[in-house]
DNA sequence: TCATAAATTTAGACTAATCTAAATTTAATA
DNA sequence: TATTAAATTTAGATTAGTCTAAATTTATGA
């Protein structure tokens, strides 16, 4: 089993190599919150257990076994924030601290029966996919930013890539939530109008807020 | 906040003031599973902040801050354990472990949702009582072993002393579980023979296992 | 391509929690 | 009460994870 630390490192790294296929030693101190020197100890060791491909001052990749880890502790997190939010009655906006604490927890089979008491969901409140007991999951088909919706389009709200409390806070007073279908109603250079369904309101939203915005179409 | 071992120290503490009123190093290395030379340097801490009375040689006892801080973590445990039987359906020999790690989970607020989640229950799988947000709980009135028992008498399963696993599997096997009603056949100087409803078969019970059986009358 | 900036690593130190071994205090009893 | 045994504490060391400051490597661009 991994320490405490040694599997947020793990899940900080499979994240940042999500958009690039290596990551770097101040990328990860910046993620975990670290200093570099401090990253690099640590990366020694997770090379040492064969969890990292780790050469000195070029960057690391997860191994199979690695990856293997952080899906783990990336399906506890998305798992309990689903329970947080849909049992508990969290606002997705409050979870993310929780969570944090809670992919910790060692027990698989506890896991597994939390999976199977919620139904095997899919995706977590912030329409992240929810890997399964094998570590296998699936994205949504077509995901894309909002921001590339031409006028006139309509599309359906199905996950954000901001994750920050203000984002979502912001996101839930417009009403802009995980399900939501949205039209675009005017494209000008500077936001994009959308007409909100079911409430028909009328809306302006940065590109900044647009990109971060994932819909279906 | 306190670290995860001082919140353990603190738990020990409090079960074993729970029979006595002073618990020594020696008890407290014991329960911890640890040396007394650590449990030393760890009370001296303890006392330093104020959450135990500590005199070199003489034992401790919970100031009215420790006992709260060690109430909030034995209300944890006791919700958690809870959860994991009645909604995730694991068996009350079980659950230890995972609430020993679910305990240390920061969030109150998590803990009083997943309370009132569970419908706020008085009791956890083994018949102890759970704690309120306020630290105030209440232990069942006139509960005694099941020793104490004479010929004839009937009463019902409410709890246990020993919280052992190889225990509870004994209990269960011999449908001795919690609310389960028994009444007394006979009274050897080696055993009681009880007969167990409504299965109503008959069975002997050692003085040792009599001795760690509570009930209510 | 060479100087310099940026990134990374190494060296050395700190803290919390732990240990063993030795010293001290308390308790038990002859 | 004096001796010894048991309990407890102190002293000094260890490990995991962290830090700062200095040294090294890589990347940039004049």
């Amino acid at each position: 089993m991994h320490s405490f630390t040694e599997e947020n490192y793990l899940k900080s790294i499979y994240h940042l190599l999500l958009s690039k296929d290596s990551a770097t030693t101040n990328e990860i101190a910046a993620a975990i919150g670290t200093k570099a020197a401090t990253v690099t100890d640590m990366l020694k060791k997770l090379a040492e257990k064969k969890l990292i491909n780790y050469a000195r001052y070029q960057g690391v990749s997860l191994t199979e076994q690695g990856r293997k880890s952080a899906l783990v502790i990336v399906r506890k997190h998305r798992l309990w924030e689903y329970f947080l939010v849909e049992k508990l009655q969290f606002k997705w906006d409050e979870v993310h601290e929780m969570a944090e604490e809670l992919e910790h927890i060692t027990s698989v089979k506890l896991i597994d029966r939390l999976d199977e008491f919620m139904g095997c969901p899919r995706f977590d409140p912030h329409g992240d996919p929810i890997p399964d007991a094998q570590g296998n999951f699936k994205q949504h088909e077509s995901l894309q930013p909002a921001l590339l919706l031409s006028k006139g389009q309509c599309a359906k709200i199905a996950g954000v890539t901001d994750h920050s409390a203000s984002f979502l806070q912001y996101l839930e007073k417009s009403r802009l939530t995980l399900g939501q279908t949205i039209t675009v109603t005017e494209v000008s250079n500077y936001d994009l109008s959308v007409m909100v369904e079911p409430s028909n309101k009328e809306f302006n939203i940065s590109h900044e807020v647009a990109k971060n915005i994932l819909v279906l179409l």
